[in-house]
Formats: C-alpha cells, sequence, structure tokens
DNA sequence: CCAAATATTTAGACATATCTAAAATAATAT
DNA sequence: ATATTATTTTAGATATGTCTAAATATTTGG
C-alpha cells in the first residue's frame, strides 16, 4: 500500500502533531527524522496528493483522517513487535526499537493481529505508551510529566517522553524502572532539578530528566 | 549491508545452483523472479563488484563463498520466520510464504538467533525444509521424491519441492502434510500417475505431484 | 557451416527518495 | 517599513532498481 518511506513520515508527522500542536512545520520534521527539508517538501506534496495529508505551502502540514489512521496502524505495529520482542524474546526495553523500526513496515493485517492475540492484547508497550487497536482506536495516556508534580507528591512510573536508547540505559543505570513509585522530595529553585525517590534510593535528576519521566496515579 | 532486491537475488540464485548445477543462467533467473533479463543482467553485474558472485557475459553465474554465505543467512532468517507463524501464531503452512519474505530482510543478526532459541532450534521449518545454523551449516536433506520410489515402497512426507501456495491448498484439501506415511500402490504406465495410500484414505496423483513430494525412510 | 531462433546485453527511460545550491517567501528586529 | 535572518520551496543531480527496444552473442537445425 505505502511505501516504507510515507508510513515513516506519517508516523513521525502524527507524533509531532501531539508536541506541537497542529500544523506541523518542514523543518521540524527534516529534524526529526534527520534529512534535509528540499526532502520533506518532495515527501509532503506526494502525501498530499494520496490524501494523506494536508499541505500549504509555507504552512505546514496536518494529517487527514486516513493520514491519522495509517500512522496509528504504523504504531500499533512497532509497539506490538516491541512487546513481542521484550516478552518473548528477552530483549531489554532499550534494545528494541531500531528493530521494531523494520518490523513496523511487514505488510499484513491478519500477521498484526494474530501477534496481538498471541501477546494476549497488551494495552501498553514496554516504554508505557498505549497500543492502538485494530481500528486505531488509542486509550489516552494520562500520565503526567514529574515537572508537573508537586513537592511530597507521589506516583509510578508509566512512561516516558524520550525513548532515545541513550536515555533508556540512563534509566537502566539509575535503577528506574516501568512501574516505580516515585516521590518528589525536593525541588531546588537554582537549576530546577528534583530530589525523587524510591522503594529502595533516593537520587538527583536534572530538570531534563524529570521531563522525560511520566508517571501516573499521581497522590 | 546488502538491500532487499541483492538478497533476494543471491536467494534464487542459490535454489537455483541446486536445482540446475552451477551456471545459472539469466534467463531462468528472470523466469523465478518474474521480472526482465535486462534487469537481472544489471544486478549480476551490482553483485559481481561487490564478490557476492562470479559473472562473466553470456555464460551466467555462480555463487562466490561469501554469496553463499549471504544467501543462507536470508534462508535461515525466512525458514525461522515460517516456524514462528507456525508455530506460535497458528498460521496454516500455506500461508506463511508471503510475509516470511518480508520478515526474511529484517536485519538483527541478535533478532534471530533470539528467534531460534525462542523456537528451541528447529532443524526443518514447515515444509520440511532444513534451517542453516548461524554460520550458514545446513543438513543435506535425504528424501526423496515419489517418482524414485518402486511400488509397494512406503515412507515418510517429508518436504514438498514446490512450496507454492495453491500447491500446499491442493495438499490440504487432498489430506496431506508432513509426517504422514506415504505407501506408493501402483503407477499408471499410460501417463504415470501414482496410487497411494496412506493411513486413513487411497488417491491417484499426477506424475507432477508426485515429482513434487519428498518422503524420507524409505522401506 | 551458416541461417534462423534464442538468449543476453546495452542504451536510454522512468519512478522513488534523497541531496545541494539557489530562489522565493515569511518572520524579525531595528 | 524595510533590511536582515530564517524558513521553505524549486531546480537540477544522484543512486537504486526497474522497464522497453535495439544490438549483440550464442545455440540449433537443416
Amino acid at each position: 500500500m505505502y511505501s516504507q518511506a510515507e508510513e515513516n513520515y506519517l508516523k513521525t508527522i502524527y507524533s509531532l502533531e501531539k508536541d506541537f500542536g497542529n500544523e506541523v512545520s518542514t523543518n521540524v520534521i527534516a529534524n526529526k527524522i534527520k534529512t534535509k527539508a528540499s526532502s520533506v517538501t518532495d515527501m509532503l506534496k506526494k502525501l498530499a496528493v494520496k490524501n494523506l495529508v494536508i499541505y500549504k505551502k509555507y504552512q505546514g502540514v496536518q494529517l487527514t483522517e486516513k493520514g491519522k489512521l495509517t500512522a496509528l496502524k504504523v504504531i500499533r505495529k512497532h509497539r506490538l513487535w516491541e512487546c513481542f520482542l521484550v516478552q518473548k524474546l528477552n530483549f531489554n526495553w532499550d534494545e528494541v526499537h531500531d528493530i521494531a523500526e523494520q518490523l513496523e513496515h511487514v505488510k499484513s493485517e491478519l500477521l498484526i493481529n494474530k501477534l496481538d492475540a498471541f501477546l494476549r492484547f497488551p494495552k501498553l508497550d514496554p516504554h508505557g505508551d498505549p497500543i492502538p487497536d485494530d481500528q486505531g482506536r488509542i486509550i489516552k495516556n494520562q500520565s503526567v510529566s514529574i515537572v508537573e508534580m508537586k513537592i511530597g507528591s507521589a506516583g509510578t512510573l508509566a512512561g516516558v517522553r524520550d525513548s532515545s536508547e541513550s536515555f533508556l540505559k540512563y534509566l537502566n543505570k539509575k535503577n528506574l524502572a516501568i512501574g516505580d513509585k516515585l516521590k518528589v522530595i525536593d525541588i531546588e529553585p537554582f537549576d530546577n532539578s528534583y530530589h525523587i525517590e524510591t522503594k529502595t534510593h533516593r537520587l538527583v535528576i536534572t530538570n531534563n530528566v524529570a521531563e522525560n519521566l511520566l508517571l501516573k496515579n499521581i497522590k
């Protein structure tokens, strides 16, 4: 149906729309997928012809319903394969991204639905992100970044905003994993660093790290 | 490392070398992968530059050791994924080929070795073909076509030569599956058709079908 | 052995997806 | 409000892998 390049653009635009609101700009896309703005312009024109995006010169793009559904199907595949890699093949959650980037482009609705069943219809991937169902319906993640929390409040680590390998490796090193209970002990006003506590240890994280840790069941 | 197109050519040349002996011709390759001879010529030149084949104008090609190893690695991936699809996702053996054609190009040695372990290191794929190990070593299949058998001899269905979806569907319809014990009851000299018997039924198969059924443990 | 048939290669074209460099547009800052 | 800067688009080039049509080489049959 669609090429890998097209699928990657749709996926990228989808996630950027969530971060930046609608109307995603050429340069932001180029940055995200490490390509040149001119390449992005070319692709946006093609996607517009196929009715996957609405593109107006110099004004960025927006996914159409068709484009959004296509993006969600790719995201569904990516996240289900990540579950498979971690749960069945014993990969660490920081090793699976690149492989899932390839597997997500394998074409077969039947395959992905059978995989879904084999994994017992998981709701979240290993990074805590929700898995769209076969109609593209997705449960909104009502988790909250640590930077939105007050001193003294606590919650359960439910996901990360940055799922780069380097960030996940950092979390491993600091002994932080999905499901851990975290409490905000103090916020240092000088540099906005956070003192947090888990069941087993205390640690200081930079504001940058705090932004990228998503918690739910806040109390 | 290599593109999907390159991997497909190597895989095709490997299997044609087994059928036709060495020196595979341009047209035979073109036929097999449903492309034009001119496209094949182009690709053979590229593969030769990369030291994957020995190519001499008008004289066909031969895989180098490097080419053979690369082909075997692709075949290993294809067959392991087929096992996964049939054993874990409950696909029928006649449905898995096209999906495995895609999965075989996913790049990650670690992935395929972990998949191998997850499947408990299978030796044969669902069509009875041997799975190369991670060094490209492959167990020769000592099975024999029905047309090489005498009246009265019996054996166990161990594989097929033609693993096209249509042939496998035919076998399903006739209630024939890998592992079934078969006995040759009679051979009709007029059209070389075979009367064969299984534990549960008798049937007549054309010579063409007989050629494509491979048996082992012949008695 | 040589003409006809067959097989293979070359030349030139096209589609996809990318790039660089230059041109056009939009944003901004004085 | 306009000059400067930043962003985006266009034009033209490149690489991969395919194709058609024409040219060349090989094989086959009389």
